[in-house]
DNA sequence: TACTATTTAATTTTT
DNA sequence: TTAAATAGTA
């Protein structure tokens, strides 16, 4: 057999990892390293190869469009599909399972899955219904707390509340949530998790029919893994199907959400004789990127402890500019996106990295000023969207009478007179004879509410009857057609002035056709609009879909993770702000944030600048801040600091020194009182200058935006 | 019920 | 600052 094609473009370890014999192995492969071509070269030789069957292997990944990749690559790898090789999420896979075997698993078969704004909604409802406060018990926090609990594989049954009367009342409102979703046939995220481990756990013939079945198990991001998910894989393996995982402690980010590196320790005493193959061989960066990106990370203690290198260039220096503020910072950013332009590159060959999203504000005004088009990153997906979910929601109830989060959601939307007071008593019709709302509805609007009330009431339940009754003879995509018209859905949002209700109206018709060109993939007794809605929850689809137009692109370092760029800003580089101010503290916290700044610099191919503000507006006041302390943790010999060499340091800008400098005055020929036109802010007046050369600052007061100041070199004033 | 004023809080987010 | 949630008013 010819193995060329599967092992010719790898290297020693590379190629170690892939053809290593039927054992258990865990590949730590270091940014830009090729784990994703460690992973899927693996999977082809063990088909092609070792003659193992594809349905016989088993691939987890964390993102749908990491399953989809490998997926793509191992087909064309292969030249081949491989329709009975599982590839897919975590979640993705738990959803199968629990599909196939809905009754061992005590679901309903036609359980719905909730996301995390559903959940969230549920929580403040059932906090409602017991008359909790919900300021002292803050929803968010009890979300946190549930989802804690199951990543742990926790059931209310298992903890204690230790006397600590807080922990007592989180515990019941677990509990209490727990009974909700029982009810009306939910399932969370964290909760698909939880109940395919149980079914295992619990079903040892089910178990056993599965690891006959997998022979090998694939797992990529490794180091992501919760202990849920953890425990999951674990008993998968058993003492027979051989593991096969990759990962990478230094780019451990998700701690905060139950992913535990600590697995990559487990592993090996989890599985004897675990064979461990580093990849340090980066492809992607230059030598000057990859050395300061070592030093850096080399500041973490608890790590296994790898040196990428690179046989490559040295490369540019790291570029450090010291910003007096946000804007200066921003300014400076598409200065130098507009010479990389200019020079004919990409601009989706840039990307702008920052901590925290309230970050890109700044950025793309001042991207928005220059006329770069750029995208964004991490709003709102399709799915997610506020209309396509209450048009969901009509299917989730018609589906399910018992569903009440899509009850409550809908009731009244669009308005149809049912407000909060007649909500109230179909809630405690619902407690008190412990039924779902639908019940309670009917129940209450024939002998509680007043007759305009229950008419409402009664149409509506009417709708969803005449919506379930008319469901049989209609495809999937008419069905949608139907919900978001006779519920007026659309008509109501058509209402909704300006644009917003236009892209509404929009994404509700898109709704529609997604229902045409859904291809249904597990063809079981699940109806093809359960199927619908499940991968509603579980691929909430692209953020924007505006495909293809070529745009800097600007999103969290978090979001960064497996992308690569020749040009990355990493901005906002202050203390406070990353390392944010919440990870400060704690050691593990600020590890985690250097594990987040190692991730932002080894995005980067070329060239990476380094930029941070001096002072920055933040919550609506201006706070001067120190530079991150990750960056003089990279040496002085890769960075070059482009900064005007004016030493203007807090000192210049404190209100002592605010004054007037005659040399700026000379030097720019301005004076004060001289009137001039800027491009967006139209005409003003000059107030004060401070600074030399190119950091020279102007406070202007316009006659419409008021008083700003300006970098002068970058404000680009006409003197009038 | 719908609109407006006021208050409050502010990381990161696959699924 | 600003976005979202809440309270108050028409």
């Amino acid at each position: 057999m010819d193995v060329t094609p599967i092992l010719e473009s790898l290297n020693d370890a590379q190629r170690q990892a892939v053809t290593a014999p039927a054992q258990p192995m865990l590949v730590i492969a270091g940014a830009g390293s090729g784990k994703t071509r460690v992973l899927v070269h693996r999977a082809a030789w063990l088909i092609d190869v070792e003659g193992v069957s594809p349905q016989s292997l088993l691939a987890v990944t964390f993102t749908n469009k990491a399953a989809a990749e490998m997926r793509g690559r191992i087909e064309s790898l292969l030249g081949m599909p491989v329709n009975h090789l599982w590839i897919g999420t975590f979640h993705g896979l738990a959803h199968r399972l629990l599909r196939r075997h809905w009754r061992e698993a005590g679901l309903p078969l036609n359980f719905q899955i909730i996301d995390a704004d559903d959940q969230l909604r549920l929580i403040k409802r059932l906090l409602k219904n017991l008359e909790i406060d919900d300021s002292r018990w803050v929803p968010r926090e009890i979300q946190y707390f549930i989802n804690a609990q199951k990543d742990e594989g926790l059931r209310p049954k298992h903890l204690d509340d230790d006397g600590d009367p807080n922990r007592r009342q989180m515990i019941a409102l677990y509990k209490a949530y727990e009974e909700v979703c029982e009810r009306g046939g939910l399932v969370d995220f964290a909760e698909l998790l939880l109940r395919a481990h149980e079914l295992w756990r619990d079903n040892a013939e089910l178990l056993a029919h599965y690891q006959r079945r997998f022979s090998h198990l694939l797992i990529d991001e490794f180091q992501d893994t919760n202990a849920i998910q953890y425990a999951w894989l674990r008993l998968l393996a058993g003492k027979t199907v051989v593991p096969f995982a990759v990962g990478d402690d230094d780019q451990s980010i998700y701690r905060w959400r139950g992913a535990r590196v600590e697995h990559i320790h487990q592993f090996q005493k989890d599985f004897p004789g675990t064979v461990v193959v580093k990849l340090e061989q980066n492809y992607r960066s230059t030598a000057t990127i990859l050395k300061a990106a070592n030093a850096l990370i080399a500041n973490n203690h608890s790590r296994i402890g790898k040196n990428l290198w690179t046989d490559g260039v040295d490369g540019e220096l790291i570029k450090v500019y010291a910003a007096y503020n946000e804007r200066d910072e921003a300014d400076f950013i598409v200065g130098r996106l507009r010479d990389w332009i200019d020079h004919g590159n990409l601009r989706a060959d840039a990307a702008i990295l920052y901590r925290s999203n309230a970050q890109s504000r700044v950025l793309e005004e001042g991207l928005m000023n220059a006329g770069i088009p750029y995208r964004v990153y991490g709003g709102l997906r399709f799915f997610e969207r506020a209309e396509i979910k209450d048009a969901l929601a009509y299917l989730r109830l018609v589906s399910n009478r018992d569903d009440d989060a899509s009850f409550e959601r809908i009731i009244n939307r669009p308005t149809r007179g049912i407000g909060a007071r007649t909500v109230e008593s179909m809630r405690a019709y619902a407690r008190a004879n412990n039924c779902s709302l639908w019940r309670a509805a009917g129940a209450v609007a024939n002998d509680e509410l007043n007759a305009r009330a229950a008419n409402a009431v009664l149409s509506f339940l009417h709708l969803i009857e005449k919506m379930a009754s008319d469901a049989a003879d209609l495809d999937l995509s008419q069905q949608i057609d139907v919900a978001i018209h006779a519920s007026d859905l659309i008509n109501f949002f058509r209402k909704d002035k300006g644009e917003k209700g236009e892209t509404r109206v929009e994404n509700l018709l898109e709704l529609v056709s997604a229902g045409k060109s859904f291809e249904p993939g597990l063809a079981d007794e699940m109806s093809l609009v359960d199927e619908f809605l499940s991968h509603a929850a579980l691929e909430a689809g692209e953020g924007q879909a505006d495909a293809w137009e070529d745009c800097v692109q600007l999103m969290t370092m978090h979001s960064a993770k497996g992308l690569e760029f020749p040009l990355v800003f990493m901005s906002g580089m202050e203390d406070g702000l990353f390392p944010h101010q919440r990870s400060i503290a704690d050691p593990s916290g600020l590890e985690e944030e250097r594990r987040l700044c190692y991730v932002g610099i080894t995005r980067t191919m070329q060239t990476l600048y380094i930029t941070y503000a001096e002072q920055r507006r933040l919550h609506g006041m201006d706070k001067s801040s120190q530079p991150s302390r990750f960056i003089a943790e990279i040496p002085d010999e890769f960075v070059e600091e482009i900064r005007p060499r004016v030493q203007v340091s807090r000192r210049l800008l404190s209100p002592g020194r605010r004054a007037t400098s005659k040399a700026t005055e000379a030097e720019l020929g301005i004076r004060l009182g001289q009137r001039v036109r800027h491009g967006k802010f139209g005409d003003g007046v000059i107030l004060n200058c401070e600074g030399q050369g190119a950091h020279a600052r102007v406070e202007v007061n316009f006659e419409s935006a008021g008083t700003k100041w300006l970098v002068l070199s970058y404000a680009n004033l006409d003197l009038m």
